[in-house]
DNA sequence: GTCTATATTTAGATAGAC
DNA sequence: GTCTATCTAAATATAGAC
């Protein structure tokens, strides 16, 4: 296993003709702008980070701005990656539910997302293209996902039949994301522990349940249904 | 009514004691930190769209940073001035639960809401204080406005009492504010129409009745109940 | 390919006249 | 209080040696 991931720096034949000191920048570059944001960080920093010199940096990247949506758009593919991994329907519908819920919630927690959200946020006036990408690759990606699990169960008759499962998987992402997103992303609960992740899910799966769960004896005129 | 919001530039006595400019130093650094963010805008375009020298803008501000600041604070004063306006109890349930959620969902979408609040998140690693200072006077005073009007509508009988208020408005918001809101922060649907507006709040509104809805015959042993 | 050293531009902040 | 002109620091990008 001779691996492609770890290459010596430099191939005595053509004097480093393999990008290990591009990954080196790419990843000093990800680490930087994820966490300050795009003109806060400057080329000098990346480079000192990155282990190399400036000039190094721009022999492997034309200018700053190449440089940050390269960083993006290889998170983004990473979450896309990341994304088609779940779908259980094997297990009765309140464990599938969480399973896919939980799932949800440790992705767009994780630091990883945060980070993308936060700097595509912060940059999207000045990167157009950069929003779009992200929203492709991440939000919608994970919609269609959702949306997939929920058509399934709709066809299993586990889920009301009457639900549009595109307009249901987008309330499942905004409903199971909660509050605790956003406290996450202004870094007012940075770290959420275990029980507060796992308390969001439940609460959430709870409701989503209550209102579009099958029932044995479906509920007839009740008082839920929006009238007039 | 010599209106004290329109006064004289100077004032031929002491010569322009007035904070005119101070006026159009705040609204053209409000335009623009909230438009690219702090660090792309340098306080020369700040004094330039003010129509007042650099000079002049540093009499004022001692600093960028306390300008931004200053920016910020009075942007959330003005959104928790707003948020305690609306508390309708005196509809059918479905009704004044649409009210509730047609006003939060305008609210956050609201171009100075979203402004403020893409500006916290990108300089939320720089100025925590600003994101604290944002949360509570945003998304802690909106939760807190609508787990008021959720517990009285318990009072009344009309949600389930055994809803936790403050877990319950942390829901209403996610699910009120939905995919919807993630989409024009991003930029992907800049201009939300109204239809859009309102079929997300029908569609939460519609899910939460027929999760919390004090029914007629209470439901015993439903199936939506998470039971392990 | 990689480095040191530097050119060029721009931004934050200020001195001194009126 | 306000302006013009300027200082100083830092950032993007590059030239030239090895």
């Amino acid at each position: 296993m001779s691996a492609i991931l770890s290459l010596p720096e430099t191939d005595p034949a053509t004097n480093a003709r393999r990008p290990a000191k591009l990954h080196a920048i790419l990843a000093a570059a990800a680490d930087l702008f994820m966490a300050e944001g795009y003109a806060a960080v400057s080329m000098d920093a990346v480079a000192k980070r990155a282990g190399v010199s400036k000039a190094t940096l721009y022999a492997h990247m034309p200018s700053k701005e190449a440089l940050f949506g390269e960083v993006v758009a290889r998170r983004c593919s990473a979450m896309a990656d990341e994304m088609d991994r779940v779908a259980v329907h094997d297990q009765p519908l309140p464990q599938a539910m969480r399973g896919l819920a939980r799932f949800w919630l440790g992705f767009v927690l994780s630091p990883s997302s945060i980070g993308v959200y936060r700097t595509v946020i912060a940059e999207g006036a000045r990167f157009p293209d950069l929003a779009r990408a992200f929203f492709d690759a991440g939000p919608a990606r994970g919609l269609a996902h959702i949306r997939g699990w929920l058509a399934e169960e709709q066809r299993r008759g586990r889920l009301r039949a009457d639900l549009d499962p595109g307009r249901a998987a987008a309330q499942f992402a905004a409903l199971v994301r909660g509050e605790l997103f956003t406290r996450v992303v202004l870094g007012i609960t940075p770290d959420p522990t275990d029980a507060e992740i796992e308390a969001g899910v439940d609460a959430a799966v709870d409701v989503l349940l209550r209102a579009w769960a099958v029932t044995e004896r479906p509920m007839t005129g009740g008082p839920a249904g929006p009238e007039v």
